[in-house]
DNA sequence: TATGATTACTACGACAGATGAAGTAATCAA
DNA sequence: TTGATTACTTCATCTGTCGTAGTAATCATA
């Protein structure tokens, strides 16, 4: 059974996604979901590293510094083997999720 | 573009997608969308209630009485052609955010 | 060399929608 | 008469999103 929450939460999906193949820090990854989408969708700063925040708090992600001796200091974020297991579920319930609110949609 | 709250209220869709072939009350549409899902997707009762509230605010709904000289007095619900209007704008919605979110899906 | 754009965040507060808990009230089956 | 079902309503809380604003460094350009 799904939940109303299922529908709110995809931009934890998104980001876990982004980080599949490799490491990469905020900045990094919003222009990348900008990229993927084309411009379609846009996740805004805050809800990003709020994102962040809350993934790594469930031990989803995993945050580090790299020696960078320019520039602002970056928070890097890699996915735990958790955060792929979570990742996965929501991929599955994604599809659930379409199946369901496609059955309230009506073609014209 | 897609802006988060898409993805959030598609209740409110689902519950205009059961007025759109004439009037019903809560509990009706609440069993309703539970049969169309198949259980998977059940409507809490507070969502629901509130959600009426926000569609008739909207001007998306028109609630109404019948004369029923039985039972616990129900409240009828009717969509109006505002609602229908936006009922079609969510359903246009939808097909971008399936196609957006489709992008961070990985299959194993 | 000063200005603005871009990178790369952080902090704070507000808000909306979802939900849990609880209550009310009527009908109806066992 | 007890409990299940119908049909809501009220209230309070939580979570995620987002607007505003600030900090700080780099880099292009005029």
């Amino acid at each position: 059974m799904i939940s109303s929450d299922v529908i709110r939460g995809y931009n934890d999906t998104m980001i876990l996604y982004m980080l599949l193949d490799g490491e990469s820090y905020g900045y990094e990854i919003s222009k990348n979901i900008r990229q993927l989408t084309q411009e379609k969708y846009v996740m805004k700063e805050t809800t990003l590293y709020s994102a962040f925040t809350r993934l790594e708090k469930n031990g989803y992600i995993e945050s580090f510094y790299r020696d960078e001796s320019f520039g602002k200091r970056r928070t890097y974020y890699r996915i735990t083997p958790l955060g792929l297991a979570y990742y996965k579920e929501k991929c599955e319930e994604w599809k659930v999720t379409q199946q369901v609110v496609n059955q309230f949609i009506r073609e014209w």
